[in-house]
DNA sequence: TGTACATCAGTGAACGCGCGTTCACTGATGTAC
DNA sequence: TGTACATCAGTGAACGCGCGTTCACTGATGTAC
């Protein structure tokens, strides 16, 4: 049962898809080969005609994620919407769908370097959309801010998903992070400046 | 061969150490059952004379590394010393000795609901040791600077082990944290304050 | 205090199970003529 | 354009392996007399 070549690239990227979602939900360990596949509609055998090994997927699924990051970041319009968003119990109560450093951050350091480089790479890309969203966004200042905000950001967010669902500090650790982003935001940007 | 009950408490204390060092380096689901008592210097069979299950001994040697934290935190002279030690090139390198939170945060979100109250203990006791070393200690100002400066420290530690080791990122995260955290506990601290 | 026996911490083989990966097979797609 | 054949995405059984857990056994410790 031979597929086209175009419905053939339509199934990889759903098993990628599925796999950015499932490994940032159960960790990359939490969910194997087989059960992947079953969650994209497949049988496991076919695995192997699109990836080396699970280790490459989850490098590429890691990418996959950091893209959709990406994209959502890209559709805040200043550095309120966007911690606000980040920082909500929307986000928190749906790991497949956010921030894959603090769903996968600790994970990570205990895969290969391949999967490592490919987070840095996300990492990165995050630390400069945060600076964009910053006055000044070029200087090394900027720059600090940004990568304190984002540790600031990750930090909650990972924190309020590991102590239980509905306690008091899950809710604490959010809105302590937000409004404590939003009042040193507020005060880099004293000056009328774009984005801020 | 049976061995005396001193000695049988003994033993238990050492599958303890062992295992919330080697959970915090691979993880829960990083290090198996046998692994484990193997790295403790047993064999596999007896670890159900000690613990029901191997959850149940996450649970408790979670709870054992916050306790070694809670001791390490208590020598620390003021929030600087505390501080510099967490951040540091050293802390980053032997998760195995440091912070629970920063190593297994995101595991945690995984696990059973034992393991993640213990851990929101261990991070409730450490918010509080965060502010004991702040001035106006029990103010809701003081816990929300204090909670903050966790989120900074844990999202800061982690970070800079997922990415690659020895590269600028993992050196540039855990300074500018460090740098960020330390100006701001200086503003915190202008008024002449024990521990400040 | 000495003797007989019950207790139980530690050992190592064994269990069922799920993992990542391989492979022979199927049959529609893609290609050569 | 039609025909013959090679290709290869997806299937499902099978592989070796390591996992968490169980259990019969050992023999020194702890206890009853």
């Amino acid at each position: 049962m031979r597929i086209s070549k175009e419905q053939a690239q339509r199934n990889r990227m759903r098993v990628l898809d599925t796999a950015a979602e499932q490994f940032r939900v159960r960790g990359f360990d939490g969910i194997g080969v087989g059960d992947l596949m079953k969650a994209a509609g497949f049988t496991h055998g076919g695995f192997y005609n699109h990836f080396s090994s699970k280790d490459a997927l989850a490098a590429e699924a890691l990418d996959h994620a950091w893209q959709e990051m990406a994209a959502q970041r890209a559709r805040a319009r200043d550095l309120e919407q966007l911690l606000t968003g980040y920082l909500s119990r929307a986000a928190r109560n749906a790991p497949g769908r956010n921030c894959p450093a603090a769903a996968l951050g600790g994970d990570v350091s205990r895969q290969s370097d391949d999967v490592r480089t490919t987070f840095a790479e996300g990492l990165e890309q995050m630390i400069g959309s945060v600076a964009a969203l910053l006055p000044d966004t070029d200087s090394p200042a900027t720059r600090a801010r940004a990568i304190d905000l984002v540790n600031r950001m990750v930090g909650a967010l990972m924190l309020s998903r590991a102590v239980p669902d509905d306690s008091p500090m899950a809710e604490e650790i959010l809105q302590t992070a937000l409004q404590s982003a939003l009042s040193d935001a507020r005060t880099w940007c004293t000056a009328p400046e774009p984005h801020c």
